[in-house]
DNA sequence: CTACAATTCGAACGTTCGTTAGAATTATGC
DNA sequence: GCATAATTCTAACGAACGTTCGAATTGTAG
């Protein structure tokens, strides 16, 4: 959960630079508000951000209340750090993942596994960016919109680009916001105990959304054709 | 917004029970609060549930604070009122449209349209059921969530309907709960100056999640066949 | 008009909120 | 060990919160 930020107070007055600044990565201030992120992320998600209180974070880190605030400036900046770094890192992820990658329906695919591993994998700082989505004002929120908005255009790019190599005829913006629907609706179900693992909810939803629920039996007959292709994209990307 | 209540106050010592009831129905109390209840559901639509205050809502109705509490116990028990009202209308109209039809991929595509269109004659109510979720606690939320439920119920019979009489084969609760991510996500993203109707939207969305994206050509030639058939559903029901 | 019920209000209750000042403590370089 | 910077604390600030009390006002039936 790392974020850049730095030390508010170098000396009360004077704003020193510090020197010979450690790295910055593991510093052992970086190392304290990471943990704050992640319990700020777990009270965000439990309670909401305006229903979780600092008081509530207090308890949680075991920090004093004035404590908190040597690691920054505001709760909304808290929940500010969450947000732009957990869509940072899967619009991150997405890229990586989509390199090498080149069919178009596997791309698809790709953003759909991506997009589903990641989730359950920080399940609480995406439940905490989904629902919180509208909870930042003006520049915060400014700011995160315009991840959020690159991350939807790259969504649409693959859609226009499976819909040109496909000679398809779909309304982009409807597919894009459905399919949003679809993978980010699961903060609201998934139960670990209960349902598959990413990948093979991916698969499902990807299913789902390419070819629907009434041509599995399609499914079936392209699926060897279609295994073979994804093991190849496996071994390019994992 | 008609919802089911009495006064509070009927002689501040003995509950005694108003001479002649006036029908309940559009009584001056039932309007009053039903007034409320719908500022009520603008403010929570806004500002959430949690970060909305009392205030809020008394410079909203134009009536004193202590004044809105004449017509209900808790700002909890306000939302209650709203979530229980809302969800209940839905499933009730669901029951009717679904009555006269038959055709198995036609009750499914009944459900999504009854959906949309509810959500889009009213979006501020829909988004503060679908947002507030979980924000009611114990027997308030205990009993809106025996409606969820019921709804859910609902859903995931259409699908396994659809599923035993066209020897398909797919999760079901994969299928219902992508089917409901879909369906409620709209209330992130329609704009009423960009975006289709209703009645378009709930095609577009069937078309997808019953024949998938690449089946468009699929769809286009199974159209006519399927359009006779949804103007007679339409007689039916509308 | 009178009497009484229904409705609305101003003013405050006690609590909790996000945030901060300033002192106390801990780690670090010499 | 001494000085200085980095970190953490106790205690409180003023504002806003949901809610209630008791009085004032309004509607209504006789």
């Amino acid at each position: 959960m790392q974020v850049a930020a730095k030390p508010r107070l170098l000396g009360s007055s004077q704003a020193r630079a510090r020197k010979l600044a450690p790295a910055a990565e593991d510093s052992r201030y970086q190392r304290q508000l990471d943990k704050i992120l992640e319990h700020a992320t777990e009270v965000f998600c439990v309670r909401g951000y305006e229903g979780a209180s600092m008081r509530d974070l207090s308890r949680a880190t075991g920090m004093s209340l004035a404590g908190l605030y040597y690691y920054f400036d505001s709760k909304e900046k808290l929940l500010y750090l969450i947000q732009k770094h957990t869509f940072s890192r899967i619009v991150e992820q997405l890229r990586e993942k989509l390199t090498g990658v080149s069919d178009p329906e596997q791309r698809v695919r790709v953003f759909i596994r991506n997009h589903l591993e990641y989730f359950l994998a920080h399940q609480k700082a995406m439940k905490v960016l989904s629902h919180e989505d509208d909870a930042l004002k003006n520049g915060y929120g400014a700011e995160v919109l315009t991840i959020k908005r690159e991350y939807y255009r790259i969504c649409r790019e693959l859609l226009d680009q499976l819909k040109r190599a496909s000679g398809l005829q779909f309304e982009t913006r409807l597919a894009v916001l459905s399919l949003f629907g679809m993978i980010n609706w699961i903060y609201t179900w998934h139960n670990p105990r209960v349902d598959a693992d990413a990948a093979a909810l991916a698969r499902g939803m990807g299913d789902i959304f390419l070819c629907g629920l009434m041509n599995a039996e399609e499914k079936q007959r392209k699926s060897s054709a279609q295994r073979a292709q994804r093991r190849t994209e496996e071994k390019q990307n994992l």
